[in-house]
RNA sequence: GGUCCCUUCGUCUAGUGGUUAGGACACCAGGUUUUCAUCCUGGUAACAGGAGUUCGAUUCUCCUAGGGAUCACCA
């Protein structure tokens, strides 16, 4: 009795993946994967006038970073194409008649004019604003004639007028609805498209669709939908509406508010495991408490079923942490390979980073790797590497107490180890070596020496270790930036 | 405003008719450490309120409150 699961993604092309959108794929694909099922993606382009060049291809660049694949879709194909609503006019046409030969929908003549002022009047009785279904009853002769008199139309579906309705959520369970609540709402606009309400049933109909998973915003609609399918006299897929992702203050997560496209976290520098490990824990959490699940796992464990409903806010510090964690797990060359552009960008003005060395490069990504929490961070706390000349406060140099005296005295001293140290030897551990082995043996205190010298040698207050950075720097541009001092 | 949805630490959440209400992030303290970061240890912190059912409710029911969504020829 049950049927292999059908599962679709259906985003409207706008021009990026909204990060709340970056959850229902995942979902889409995890439900698809646990459940030995076909993933569908489904382009809902009805509104014309919404049109974005590219955004087709820009959605599938993301998913296809993201690392989601799908099964049929625009440009795989599949038994059930097209799957780009605006190529699929034939398909609604066809079922557009049929409901108007079954009863079930009807023209209405009425102009967007006129229903504007039928909702201010509404309003102003402070009635809902609802059609008030003048064309519900045409008679035959009528509807004809007004069409062939090049009136325009739209197709609206005729609603109970009264009872109820019961829907049913997965998650939720039974919600019920007054038929009197519901709207003759339009299915085919004037200019001859269905509206979205039409379009998912006919093609999630259509293309054979198991489960429905969207966001909450539509459940109030639910109830036409099922009427929907109740007209055609079709089974329903099973529907699951997943909560909202909101701001920090409890709104929607919106543009005007900062980042809410996939492609804006990319570009920050959010790892894919990182977007995908924070996106799934927003509603979802697996057995054990173990909260650190990468793709593979999640294909195993996921279910459904075992989803949430209350609406979660968008937690970023718990994103960076997630980033910073997959971060610090990243292999070195491949690390390396993703702070390049950051580095490239940054460097542009100070120096150009292509004549140093991928060594080189990596060495300084090896060394800050667990600082980062984007791989953003990457450009601005290393340019100390990358500049011939140091910008900063000498007064920094002094550690605690100390004075910007003492603190040259001890540079001087630093300086004549370092010296010492052969060209070939000049690795962190020796640095380290020779120079904790004298101040120990004179009983001096190392942060005393230790900070001025990292200061000297990065200009910042918080760095790496500097053994660790004069290794890197080499031997004699150490030399050079702890004479500078002097 | 009508309708609908939601309600456990600040946040994401686990959980049960009887638990010291668990974990993660954040935060605080301590340890490691020359700084930052990492890492380790510990800590603060929650069942929205009321009524009912029950020997017993955070858990079941109802009400209230709060938050949210939605009311288009947009999806």
């Amino acid at each position: 009795m049950n049927k292999k699961t059908r599962i679709r993604f259906a985003p409207s092309p706008t021009g990026y993946l909204h990060i709340g959108s970056l959850r229902t794929v995942l979902f889409t694909y995890l439900i698809a994967k646990s459940e030995g099922g076909t993933h569908i993606l489904r382009i809902e382009d009805t509104d014309r006038s919404r049109f974005v060049e590219g955004a087709q291809e820009s959605l599938i660049e993301v998913l296809n970073w993201i690392g989601i694949d799908f099964d049929e879709g625009p440009n795989m194909g599949g038994k059930f194409g097209p799957y780009v609503q605006s190529e699929r006019k034939e398909i609604y046409d066809k079922y557009k008649q049929e409901l108007l030969d079954k009863g079930e929908a009807y023209y209405c003549f009425c102009t967007p004019d006129r229903l504007q002022k039928m909702r201010e009047n509404q309003q102003a009785k402070k009635l809902p604003p609802r059609y008030d279904r003048t064309c519900r009853d045409l008679s035959k002769q009528e509807i004809e004639e007004r069409i062939k008199n090049g009136e325009k139309y739209v197709i609206r579906q005729k609603m109970p007028k009264s009872g109820e309705v019961v829907v049913n959520d997965e998650l939720r369970g039974e919600i019920k609805f007054k038929a009197e609540e519901l709207e003759d709402h339009v299915l085919i606009k004037s200019d001859g498209m269905p509206t979205y309400q039409f379009a998912v049933v006919i093609d999630d109909h259509s293309m054979e669709i198991t489960h429905v998973l969207r966001g909450e915003e539509w459940i109030p609609s639910f109830p036409k939908n099922i009427l929907l399918y109740k007209a055609f006299d079709w089974e329903a897929p099973k529907f699951i509406h997943m909560p909202l992702t909101l701001n920090k203050s409890g709104g929607k997560l919106s543009k005007r508010q900062g980042d809410v496209s996939v492609e804006d976290y990319k570009s920050k520098g959010y790892l894919v495991e990182a977007l995908i490990n924070f996106s799934v824990l927003s509603g979802w959490h697996p057995k054990d408490d173990n909260e650190i699940l990468d793709i593979e796992r999640l294909k195993k464990e996921f279910n459904y079923r075992d989803m949430g409903i209350s609406p979660g806010v968008f937690d970023i510090e718990k994103l960076d942490y997630l980033n910073g964690y997959y971060i610090r797990q990243k292999d070195i060359d491949e690390l390396t390979e993703l702070c390049k552009p950051y580095l490239k960008e940054n460097l542009k003005k100070t120096n150009d980073i292509e004549k140093q060395s991928d060594e080189y490069i990596k060495k300084v990504v090896a060394i800050e790797q667990e600082r980062l929490k984007k791989l953003s961070d990457i450009a601005e706390i290393t340019t100390f590497f990358f500049e011939d000349e140091l910008n900063y406060d000498h007064e920094m140099l002094a550690w605690k107490k100390m004075t910007s005296e003492q603190a040259k005295e001890n540079l001087d001293i630093i300086y004549e180890l370092l010296e010492k140290i052969p060209e070939e030897n000049w690795t962190n551990d020796s640095i380290e070596d020779s120079i904790v082995t004298y101040l120990k043996a004179k009983e001096l205190k190392i942060g005393e020496y230790l900070w001025p010298m990292r200061v000297a040698l990065t200009g910042k207050k918080a760095s790496p270790s500097p053994f660790d950075v004069a290794e890197i720097l080499g031997k004699g541009e150490s030399l050079k930036r702890i004479r500078k001092v002097k």
